[in-house]
DNA sequence: ATCGTAATTTAATGTCATTAACATATGAGA
DNA sequence: TCTCATATGTTAATGACATTAAATTACGAT
């Protein structure tokens, strides 16, 4: 990512700042980090980082952009091995979505937060495909082959889906399920919700 | 709770700063306050609150349990009116709880927060009777009459309805069930999940 | 009244984010 | 090739915070 032959940095802070960031937030596990620290793992200066983001925010927001990328790798790759539309296809991608939560902690926790550009990011949500069009395309064809006359709530189900895996995967994330249930097993739980969801009518 | 006819300040800071603290978050809707803000409040200069309280997390751990004491309060206030073991009164804990994650956005928030005292907490939150053992007890009432063959599961049924309950409340938070689909209700929604996930073997 | 301890206060530090002022590279033209 | 405008960096400087240190005052027991 550097032109390591250019004086000065020029040629790519923009993304090396960016990456650099996430190898932090990966690294030490947490994305509580300082501008002082991105900067240095770049070698270059704090203010120097001003030049490409607006802000601190700005920079997380970046990174957040990179963790949505990385739970599309995780889901579509959960994908490949899989029947599309299948039940086995709807839990590839719900134990994905937990993987995803355990292995990426920080990263998980980031792209979920409450940030400021709210309403610019939901915009673009909604035109991209992201990992929920993913499940949502999932279970509209397991609908479709399984329950046609449940079709139309496909969007309503990939939501509720989706709640139930968020909820199963936050309260892990904070260790909040083995604080009540010391054997809770979330793989488990999310295949007795998706069985659960799936089978009831809207 | 303070006792205004005291010079300095004495008396009862500790208590006050909780309180204070709690009213700031309240009223800014976020739990992002500084020391400086909640020592202006109770009229005291900053290094005072260092003198009840270790360090800026630690008043934080003090409003958290505040807020669990309010979240119980809207749990068992909602069970007030129905009857025990009925699905009504499991519908009435999740409505409880999806109201409490909107009335008291930025509790609700700190609350579930990862904190660094987390073991600490993880043990007492076991020994106490929380919102989740109430939960617990009337999903267990529910099963001993309705179903009474699955009663053995009713700690898992009641990890995995709070999960339900616990992602739509948070995504709903974060303003992302309806980027995704506009005409989410997350009531209706915890009442599809509930029925769906009773109805299921475990 | 007096002393020791608890509770506060004002100073002082150190970490950050962010901005200001200054400097250097780079690329488009003359 | 030379020159200027712009982009990109750099080193101060500022201001918000958390937290600790040192100095001060209130209170309760003797």
């Amino acid at each position: 990512m550097n032109q390591s032959m250019t004086p000065y940095h020029h040629g790519d802070l923009h993304n090396c700042a960016i990456i650099a960031a996430a190898e932090l937030i990966e690294s030490i596990g947490s994305y509580d980090i300082t501008i002082a620290q991105v900067a240095k793992r770049v070698g270059v200066s704090s203010p120097a980082l001003y030049r490409h983001f607006k802000d601190k925010n700005a920079l997380l927001t970046a990174v957040r952009e990179l963790a949505h990328i990385g739970i599309m790798e995780y889901t579509t790759g959960a994908q490949d091995s899989v029947a599309p539309g299948t039940l086995a296809h709807i839990d590839a991608l719900g134990s994905a979505y937990l993987r995803f939560a355990m292995d990426k902690k920080a990263f998980f926790g980031l792209m979920w937060e409450n940030h400021g550009d709210a309403d610019e990011w939901r915009a673009e949500a909604r035109a991209k495909r992201t990992g929920f069009q993913v499940l949502h395309e999932a279970i509209d064809l397991y609908l479709r082959k399984q329950r046609p006359e449940s079709v139309e709530t496909s969007l309503q189900t990939a939501t509720l889906l989706w709640s139930a895996a968020h909820g199963i995967a936050t309260l892990q994330h904070n260790r909040l399920l083995d604080t009540f249930d010391q054997d809770a097993d979330s793989e488990a739980m999310l295949r007795t919700a998706t069985r659960a969801i799936l089978k009831v009518d809207m």
